[in-house]
RNA sequence: ACGCCUGUAGCUCAGGGGAUAGAGCAACGGACUUCUAAUCCGUGGGUCGUAGGUUCGAAUCCUACCAGGCGUGCCA
């Protein structure tokens, strides 16, 4: 696509009061593919060159000369439209696509950057509730997507293991705990505590004042509150382990809050050295009203730190390990006001990289009584959600294919991809009400959907038996065939697009498209039984959408059967 | 009270300042002796929250208002 592109730039260069960059901005897609495959909107010449712009349209249209590149360049209204030779545009695509395989889509745009991705972060102690699945998901597409592009990604699980939480559980552990308990199911007792020490300390608030007691002497290396702790997070992280292996996620940092325990004494220091800090009301604060924020806040009244000073300094860190170009916080939006401060402070402490981090937020996910809540116990737990869509999964197989082989393998396949992709789908600032329903539900635009064509092309392939190499993509010229090549040759701008905006779901939605279009040729134009020579064409085209929708779902995180 | 986000078909949502605003779900009607019907085809369904403004052109940008969500110093 892009040397489609180039080409129209280089064509009317030569012809248009405007330089390449400029000509590449306007360049649009029609609406409607009868319309052509770019159009070129002369709006804007129009007061440049005092002419209307249907007439400019018309005098390019007359003027540009042939190209073997495009078919047909004619003007439309005020809109010249470029015609892709169909023939070209299928052998290029389609070669590219069965020659580059795997790295098909991919590009070098970020060649020799570096890019630092903080996503999932869940909190030691709790269960691992279906919104984490967010950060999760949508943190480590974003870490595939980048990698697509050619940066050195760093996926860094900045666990919640560290904070006034631990007090909290150390005082209900202490006043309720089992050791029995802790060993058989950890995360359950440990939530059953948390959400016990909430319900109690609404009658007895002196409870809040022990449990900040407790963190302060975790601080302060107690070595009871310590030890517990300890083994807290320990059997918290391998229960975190065994969901992602599931979701086939994985990190390459789990340094979470407490590992910058031994450097926020010199972060404070550097703040303060920075003549940035000030008292109030006994706290130790960075004041932002200048900023219009409430101020940033580094040390408690007791002189415990906050997750603002462990933010600031384990950003710090990370520049100074990773050097990065860019620092995502793959975040929930109602932690915005936070990260504005914590990458404010940093901007006012002379770090110029400071506008390199970048907050990506997502919107909550809530059930139709409101938001959920780990403290009042109204979680719904991420494994029970994958689960029953693997059981779903399971099912259906059962009685669609009752003969396939790896059933379980697939079924979680299938299972786990439907709840990823069922995140991913939308745009990740809204909210999302969690329904079972739309869950359970494998038509339509979900990930089934998707496997499901990609399936569909492995079953035909295995039937073609030992397709010869040789094939003739200039043959597909139909409706359909056409409609699923122009997409494919779309999927690297795709990609640029969904970095762009740090959106997965601009990648959900295209696999989708890709998976319809696919449908519809499907239904349309035989493969197996169509003349040789058209049969060998299709079959090169259908493996190269195999490989695009196998791409496409890799950067989502979902896994792509080959029968289902 | 202030700040941020959201408002598009009955429901859930796409929509890269541009051509006739699109999908899925649900409803209804069709297509399996055929490459897997988790599919496909068709029908109905819209004051793009409201009012102004910018522009040759606004669902898209700006302002005000309305509605909902989130946030606003010792939780993360």
């Amino acid at each position: 696509m892009q040397m489609f592109r180039e080409e129209i730039m280089r064509l009317l260069e030569a012809n248009v009061p405007l330089d390449r960059e400029q000509i590449a901005a306007e360049l649009e897609t029609p609406p409607n593919p009868q319309m052509g495959d770019f159009a070129f909107p002369c709006f804007k010449l129009a007061k440049t060159l005092r002419k209307s712009p249907a007439a400019i349209a018309a005098e390019l249209a007359e003027k540009l000369p042939a190209s073997e590149l495009f078919a047909q360049i004619e003007a439309k209204g005020p809109y010249l439209n470029f015609f892709c030779d169909r023939k070209k545009l299928a052998q290029i695509t389609v070669e590219s696509i069965l020659k580059q395989k795997e790295r098909y889509g991919w590009t070098d745009l970020g060649k020799d950057k570096t890019i630092v991705i903080d996503f999932s972060a869940p909190n030691i102690a709790k269960p691992f509730g279906i919104g984490h699945l967010r950060s999760t998901v949508i943190g480590h597409s974003l870490y595939r997507i980048y990698q697509a592009l050619g940066y050195r990604c760093v996926g860094i699980n900045h666990l919640g293991d560290w904070g006034t939480q631990f007090g909290k559980l150390i005082v209900a552990y202490r006043m309720w705990g089992s050791e029995e308990q802790l060993k058989n199911n950890a995360i359950d007792h440990l939530y059953q505590l948390y959400v016990r020490f909430h319900s109690e300390a609404e009658t007895r608030p002196e409870l809040e004042d022990e449990a900040r007691a407790w963190f302060k002497k975790l601080e302060d290396g107690d070595r009871e509150a310590y030890e517990l702790w300890q083994r807290f997070r320990q059997l918290s992280l391998e229960e975190f382990k065994r969901i992602y292996a599931i979701l086939g996620v994985e990190f390459d940092s789990y340094q979470g809050e407490s590992f910058y325990n031994e450097m926020l004494d010199d972060t404070v220091k550097m703040v303060e050295e920075a003549g940035l800090v000030s008292k109030s009301e006994g706290a130790l604060i960075v004041d932002l009203s200048e900023e219009g924020m409430p101020p940033c806040l580094l040390r408690k009244q007791d002189g415990a730190t906050l997750y603002a000073t462990r933010d600031l300094c384990a950003a710090i860190y990370r520049y100074k390990t990773y050097n990065f170009t860019q620092a995502l916080y793959v975040v929930g939006a109602e932690q915005a006001l936070h990260f504005q401060q914590v990458f404010t402070v940093l901007k006012k402490m002379g770090y110029d990289w400071a506008e390199r981090c970048i907050h990506v937020p997502f919107g909550l996910i809530r059930f139709k009584e409101g938001k959920m809540s780990t403290r009042k116990g109204t979680l719904i737990f991420l494994e029970d959600v994958l689960q029953r869509a693997t059981e779903l999964a399971k099912q259906i197989i059962q009685e669609k294919n009752p003969t396939l082989e790896n059933k379980e393998e697939v079924a979680l396949q299938v299972g786990v991809g439907a709840v990823i992709f069922g995140d991913l789908i939308n745009d990740r600032i809204k909210n999302i009400e969690f329904d079972w329903d739309k869950v359970l539900d494998f038509s339509g635009e979900t990930a089934p959907y998707v496997q499901y064509a990609h399936a569909r092309i492995c079953s035909i392939l295995r039937k073609a038996e030992g397709w010869p190499a040789a094939y003739d993509a200039t043959l597909l010229t139909g409706h359909e065939e056409q409609a699923v090549i122009g997409l494919l040759a779309r999927f690297t701008d795709t990609i640029v697009r969904a970095a762009a905006a740090n959106k997965p779901s601009i990648v959900a939605r295209y696999v989708v498209d890709v998976a319809a279009e696919f449908n519809k040729f499907y239904h349309q134009c035989p493969v197996l039984h169509a003349d040789p020579e058209l049969r060998n064409a299709r079959l090169a085209l259908i493996d190269a959408v195999r490989q695009v929708l196998v791409n496409g779902l890799w950067l989502l995180g979902i896994a792509a059967p080959k029968e289902m």
